[in-house]
DNA sequence: TTCCTGACGCTTG
DNA sequence: CCAAGCGCCAGGA
Protein backbone atom coordinates (compact mmCIF):
# COMPACT_ATOMS: atom_id res chain seq x y z
CA UNK A 1 0.00 0.00 0.00
CA UNK A 2 1.19 2.91 -1.65
CA UNK A 3 1.04 6.51 0.75
CA UNK A 4 0.81 9.66 -0.57
CA UNK A 5 4.07 10.37 0.40
CA UNK A 6 5.53 8.15 -2.11
CA UNK A 7 3.76 10.31 -4.61
CA UNK A 8 4.77 13.48 -3.33
CA UNK A 9 9.09 11.83 -4.49
CA UNK A 10 7.64 10.32 -7.97
CA UNK A 11 6.38 13.65 -8.68
CA UNK A 12 9.47 15.64 -8.69
CA UNK A 13 11.28 13.07 -10.37
CA UNK A 14 8.96 13.26 -13.03
CA UNK A 15 9.04 17.24 -12.88
CA UNK A 16 12.63 16.70 -13.16
CA UNK A 17 13.05 14.50 -15.85
CA UNK A 18 11.06 17.05 -18.01
CA UNK A 19 13.54 19.86 -17.46
CA UNK A 20 14.98 20.70 -20.61
CA UNK A 21 18.55 20.62 -21.42
CA UNK A 22 20.57 23.50 -20.87
CA UNK A 23 18.17 24.58 -18.52
CA UNK A 24 17.52 24.19 -14.35
CA UNK A 25 15.23 24.92 -11.61
CA UNK A 26 14.96 25.39 -8.32
CA UNK A 27 13.95 23.06 -5.05
CA UNK A 28 11.53 25.71 -4.21
CA UNK A 29 9.80 26.00 -7.72
CA UNK A 30 9.35 22.48 -8.01
CA UNK A 31 7.87 22.61 -4.45
CA UNK A 32 5.92 25.38 -5.04
CA UNK A 33 4.79 23.65 -8.50
CA UNK A 34 3.76 20.32 -6.17
CA UNK A 35 2.25 22.38 -4.05
CA UNK A 36 4.31 21.86 -1.08
CA UNK A 37 5.89 25.70 -0.97
CA UNK A 38 7.48 24.74 1.98
CA UNK A 39 8.45 21.26 1.54
CA UNK A 40 12.11 22.75 -0.47
CA UNK A 41 13.74 20.30 1.66
CA UNK A 42 11.71 17.63 1.08
CA UNK A 43 12.37 18.04 -2.88
CA UNK A 44 16.29 18.23 -2.25
CA UNK A 45 15.73 14.74 -0.08
CA UNK A 46 13.82 13.29 -2.67
CA UNK A 47 16.87 13.86 -5.23
CA UNK A 48 18.97 12.17 -2.88
CA UNK A 49 16.78 8.73 -3.33
CA UNK A 50 16.81 10.08 -7.07
CA UNK A 51 20.60 9.44 -7.55
CA UNK A 52 19.92 5.53 -8.24
CA UNK A 53 18.13 7.10 -10.97
CA UNK A 54 19.70 8.31 -14.11
CA UNK A 55 16.35 9.58 -15.54
CA UNK A 56 16.94 12.45 -13.03
CA UNK A 57 19.21 14.99 -14.06
CA UNK A 58 19.98 16.27 -10.39
CA UNK A 59 23.00 17.93 -11.88
CA UNK A 60 20.04 20.57 -13.28
CA UNK A 61 18.33 21.17 -9.39
CA UNK A 62 19.81 24.16 -7.41
CA UNK A 63 18.84 26.26 -4.87
CA UNK A 64 17.14 29.58 -5.05
CA UNK A 65 20.48 30.85 -5.36
CA UNK A 66 21.33 29.04 -8.14
CA UNK A 67 23.77 27.43 -6.11
CA UNK A 68 25.30 24.02 -6.36
CA UNK A 69 24.83 23.24 -2.82
CA UNK A 70 24.00 19.27 -3.56
CA UNK A 71 27.33 18.79 -5.79
CA UNK A 72 28.69 17.36 -3.21
CA UNK A 73 26.17 14.39 -3.26
CA UNK A 74 27.21 13.40 -6.73
CA UNK A 75 29.65 10.20 -7.29
CA UNK A 76 32.38 12.76 -8.32
CA UNK A 77 31.14 16.59 -6.82
CA UNK A 78 32.72 17.91 -9.85
CA UNK A 79 30.35 15.80 -12.10
CA UNK A 80 27.34 17.94 -11.35
CA UNK A 81 29.09 21.21 -12.71
CA UNK A 82 30.82 19.48 -15.70
CA UNK A 83 27.17 18.16 -16.47
CA UNK A 84 25.78 21.61 -16.43
CA UNK A 85 28.57 23.40 -18.28
CA UNK A 86 28.42 20.57 -20.93
CA UNK A 87 24.84 21.76 -21.63
CA UNK A 88 25.61 24.88 -21.78
CA UNK A 89 24.96 26.34 -18.53
CA UNK A 90 28.06 28.47 -17.21
CA UNK A 91 28.91 27.35 -13.73
CA UNK A 92 31.75 29.45 -11.13
CA UNK A 93 32.47 28.96 -8.51
CA UNK A 94 29.93 26.42 -7.92
CA UNK A 95 27.18 28.99 -9.09
CA UNK A 96 25.47 29.20 -11.87
CA UNK A 97 25.66 32.51 -14.10
CA UNK A 98 22.83 34.12 -15.58
CA UNK A 99 20.62 31.96 -13.51
CA UNK A 100 17.21 34.06 -13.98
CA UNK A 101 17.79 33.23 -17.79
CA UNK A 102 18.49 29.72 -17.38
CA UNK A 103 15.98 28.63 -14.62
CA UNK A 104 12.77 26.63 -15.76
CA UNK A 105 9.75 27.38 -13.47
CA UNK A 106 7.34 24.04 -14.17
CA UNK A 107 4.32 26.75 -12.69
CA UNK A 108 5.87 28.77 -16.14
CA UNK A 109 6.29 26.12 -17.99
CA UNK A 110 4.30 23.44 -17.27
CA UNK A 111 1.12 25.19 -15.95
CA UNK A 112 -0.94 23.16 -17.34
CA UNK A 113 -1.89 19.70 -15.14
CA UNK A 114 -2.74 22.34 -12.14
C1' DT B 1 8.41 6.80 20.45
C1' DT B 2 11.60 10.79 20.72
C1' DC B 3 15.59 13.49 19.08
C1' DC B 4 18.75 14.95 15.38
C1' DT B 5 20.13 15.96 10.76
C1' DG B 6 19.46 17.66 6.10
C1' DA B 7 20.65 18.68 -1.91
C1' DC B 8 15.79 24.94 1.20
C1' DG B 9 13.28 29.27 1.71
C1' DC B 10 11.47 33.36 3.93
C1' DT B 11 11.35 36.92 7.59
C1' DT B 12 13.58 39.76 10.83
C1' DG B 13 17.56 42.37 13.07
C1' DC C 1 23.11 45.26 2.16
C1' DC C 2 24.69 41.27 5.15
C1' DA C 3 23.94 37.89 8.90
C1' DA C 4 21.15 34.99 11.85
C1' DG C 5 16.91 32.46 13.19
C1' DC C 6 12.62 29.90 12.44
C1' DG C 7 9.55 26.79 9.81
C1' DC C 8 8.64 22.97 6.64
C1' DC C 9 8.71 17.53 5.55
C1' DA C 10 11.02 12.96 5.68
C1' DG C 11 14.30 9.42 7.29
C1' DG C 12 17.58 7.22 10.53
C1' DA C 13 19.40 6.02 15.30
Amino acid sequence: MKTDKENFFDLVYQVVRLIPRGRATSYGAIANYLGAKSGARTVGYAMNAAHTMDDVPAHRVVNRSGMLTGKHHFSPPERMQEQLEKEGIKVENDKIMDFNKVFWDPNEELRLEL
